[in-house]
RNA sequence: GCACAGGUGGCCGAGCGGUUAAUGGCAGCAGACUGUAAAUCUGCCGCUCCUUGGAGCUACGGAGGUUCGAAUCCUCCCCUGUGCA
């Protein structure tokens, strides 16, 4: 199998398509946001005609209203993979989220999913004293405390959550080890334009998402949601909670594009300290889509 | 032209005689991250040099001045915004 890494913007998907075509694979997204349903403009997902020529698999998993997870990820995602194994066809995974291409490739520790209503009080003792979770959570677990930092709280809130929920500590979940994919050759690719040129085109890509309709897109989305209690998460997400200041008289149209870009730049910062980190990745330079970098791709998944 | 209000490090913005290379925030760079991860968090962030710790240089529109000492006070000048003409 082969897996495409690489900030957004990167042309990772028409990389991706490329390699499909020529070695006729099927491509299984990595991408949090792209499993919702209904969220297109904002995540750039693969046009309906890429879609019906090449396989896509871990799109539109999910409706808004039921969370997705990283757990969920891994176990999808790696039943797809089986599938297009059985069918003699190469898998090619694109990932833009680290965590899910983590959980997909080495495994997750046996822990069990989140608990909305316990993050719930958590999360209110976090707001009422910030140092008091942290305090906790050495208690529980004191080399968990140890590695997540007093202000993370996200962080914080998960292992108290796994202590409390599995009645063990979380650092000795993680000792359990975890299950890593097995029975694939992998070859992992990244992409990496030159800096300046990508942060360019991102500006560039998040400027035409509004010009697309991003905001009616998700003012549909909300719609959808109307009387369903709490806004899902997803709605956080990249431009999506930009369209939403618009939406609710927050940020005139201009601001919103100039913020939505900001938050696309610092997004592919992150994650270019994410993917650095991740093992024997062989890196091209310059853009997904553009031919010298599909060339060598090609011929590496020719040499695999 | 007069009257106010201002001009601070890449940007916004605090400071309003010494403890100030100058609080914050943003951007930038580097990093962490096992079920919200497009989330969250950390470090660095004027320049140069040496080992931690320091040393030197440059800096708060410009030019002068007061003071042991000024981004902070005074004078003149330049520029910006607002109001009145």
């Amino acid at each position: 199998m082969v897996v495409i890494v690489g900030p957004t913007g990167s042309g990772k998907t028409s990389l991706a398509l490329a390699l499909a075509e020529q070695f006729s694979g099927e491509i299984v997204s990595c991408d949090s946001v792209a499993v919702y349903r209904g969220f297109e403009i904002g995540t750039a997902k693969p046009p309906l005609a890429a879609r019906q020529r090449v396989a896509h698999h871990l799109i539109d998993v999910a409706d808004a209203g039921e969370s997705f997870t990283a757990g969920m990820y891994l176990r999808q995602a790696r039943h797809a993979l089986a599938e297009i194994a059985a069918r003699g066809k190469l898998p090619v995974v694109v990932g833009g989220t680290g965590l899910y291409l983590r959980a997909l490739l080495q495994g997750l520790s046996p822990a069990p999913t989140r608990v909305p209503e316990l993050r719930e009080r958590l999360r209110a003792l976090a707001a009422r004293s910030p140092n008091h979770l942290h305090r906790v959570l050495r208690r529980m677990d004191a080399a968990a405390a140890a590695a997540i930092h007093p202000n993370d709280m996200p962080k914080i809130i998960r292992a108290i959550e796994v202590c409390m929920t599995s009645r063990q500590t979380m650092t000795s979940l993680w000792k359990e080890g975890r299950e890593p994919l097995r029975g694939f050759r992998i070859l992992r690719i990244g992409v990496s334009p030159e800096r300046a040129a990508l942060y360019a085109r991102i500006e560039l890509r998040a400027q035409r998402m509004f010009d697309d309709g991003l905001v009616s897109e998700t003012q549909t989305l909300l719609q959808a949601q109307a009387g369903a209690g709490e806004l899902p998460f997803v709605f956080n997400s990249l431009g999506y909670k930009q369209a939403m200041r618009v939406l609710n008289g927050e940020a005139e149209l201009s601001q919103a594009i100039a913020e939505a870009q900001q938050a696309h730049r610092n997004y592919a910062k992150r994650q270019m300290t994410w993917f650095r980190r991740e093992p024997d990745v062989l890196w091209l330079t310059g853009f997904g889509d553009d031919a010298e970098v599909q060339r060598r791709a090609a011929q590496e998944v020719a040499k695999a």
